[in-house]
DNA sequence: ACAGTATTTATCCAACGGGTTAATTTCTCT
DNA sequence: AGAGAAATTAACCCGTTGGATAAATACTGT
């Protein structure tokens, strides 16, 4: 409730347009990653934001355009945190360790981001091909990953050169799928696979896949093993 | 329209309840993967099933109900195939790679899984865990694969003994998340992820991942190598 | 042929939900 | 202080949508 100054004279303060704003996008983000599209309500947003349905039409425009601006928004924030990351100086298998923890915990921290990924895909990127804003907002990754994959590659520590696109998607889909999944996931394994175990023995399984792969070594090499209560659990429904 | 005699008598044939049933669940089950839950229009589904709207509701139940029977129907049909391909006496990098390959291919020929999926994780598997049809429809892959990398260890072809569970979560991963999201990231890299070329090179990309990871040899040693036209493509936007 | 049941159709409706109109309040600038 | 613009509120509008009612039609067994 209480905000900072914010315009130059920060004297009276009952109208807040830019925070509001701010409110409104953040309550959409939940609102959409809850309930997709079609399942988000606008009267709903506008409450959580604290603020009258009228408003979300004069501050953003309708539904779809709040969404759309949500949903660049998300992108935004990933190609922002992704840019601070630097790995350039890194070794070769550090940095796409790094990488792949990167991107693992971004999407626990940023469970709304698959979300509205899935909506938006639900709809076949529809919106996303409007975007311009979007579609100019490189992901970093990709000449990242190409670099170090020939720098790997040319100091022996990597077999083959892979498509940097290819295993910058592998990288993202160990991740994704799994936590964007976890729910019917965990239901048919019987076991909870958001439990801090899990995760640890799901992102150390990860870097063994794709550093083994990359290298030839073994992917008991990489990352700390799997903890003994998880190598053989009993299967499927507890 | 004409259809196959089925009960004992089949003389008259103004009416088909079970022909209807199941036009009603295959409509639904599009208008489901195209449109999720809350999107999905009950008078579209009648329509497309050519009914009348009432008789979904004379035949399954309202609208929930109906979605959980298409749920559950598409887990019996992948748990159906997946039964019917038994790989026990392959050899087992061969066993994994058919794997790979029927698991891709299936995502590939029933799109409508892979969104069903999505939806029910939207609603954190709420229907699911309700269906107790589904809890008791095993995949067998996961005992499969236990016994193919327990084989494949003691035979030496196998360096490490993955948890079954990880490395069956992690093939679906590599096929879902690039089928499902091909939308954004076709739009995001610029370039359509479907075509031919496109999808040949991801199969065998995704065999040389999990294989080179098991075996500890090179990933460029397994299915043909990628076509020159997409080792090193133009990043990002054409 | 006829009674009884199963299937299908034709309408209706109340709630919902996105969007709008118009009035009110608060801030800004002079 | 007061006019004009910006922000906010309250109330309404109306097409949509899931679901229900009731009547009609086709099939069954006798």
């Amino acid at each position: 409730m209480a905000k900072a100054g914010k315009t130059k004279r920060a004297v009276t303060w009952q109208r807040d347009p830019e925070g509001m704003r701010l409110r409104i996008l953040e309550a959409a983000k939940k609102e959409f990653a809850n309930y997709g599209l079609a399942g988000a309500r606008v009267d709903r947003i506008a409450a959580a934001a604290g603020a009258n349905k009228r408003m979300l039409y004069y501050h953003v425009g309708n539904k779809e355009d709040l969404y759309l601006e949500v949903l660049e928004g998300a992108y935004e924030k990933i190609r922002t945190e992704e840019r601070e990351l630097d790995l350039e100086h890194l070794e070769p298998c550090d940095a796409i360790a790094r990488l792949i923890e990167f991107t693992w915990h971004y999407f626990i921290r940023n469970p709304e981001f698959l979300a509205l990924l899935n909506t938006e895909n639900l709809f076949r990127a529809k919106h996303l091909k409007r975007s311009t804003k979007v579609k100019s907002m490189h992901s970093p990754f990709v000449e990242l990953i190409r670099t170090v994959v020939d720098r790997g590659v040319a100091r022996g520590d990597f077999q083959v050169a892979m498509d940097p696109v290819q295993l910058y998607i592998s990288i993202a889909s160990l991740s994704f799928f799994y936590l964007s999944n976890s729910a019917t996931l965990s239901v048919i394994f019987g076991r909870d696979l958001l439990k801090k175990d899990a995760r640890d023995a799901r992102l150390s399984h990860m870097i063994g896949l794709v550093l083994a792969s990359l290298t030839g070594r073994s992917a008991a090499e990489f990352g700390q093993p799997t903890p003994a209560s998880l190598r053989n659990p009993s299967p499927q429904l507890a």
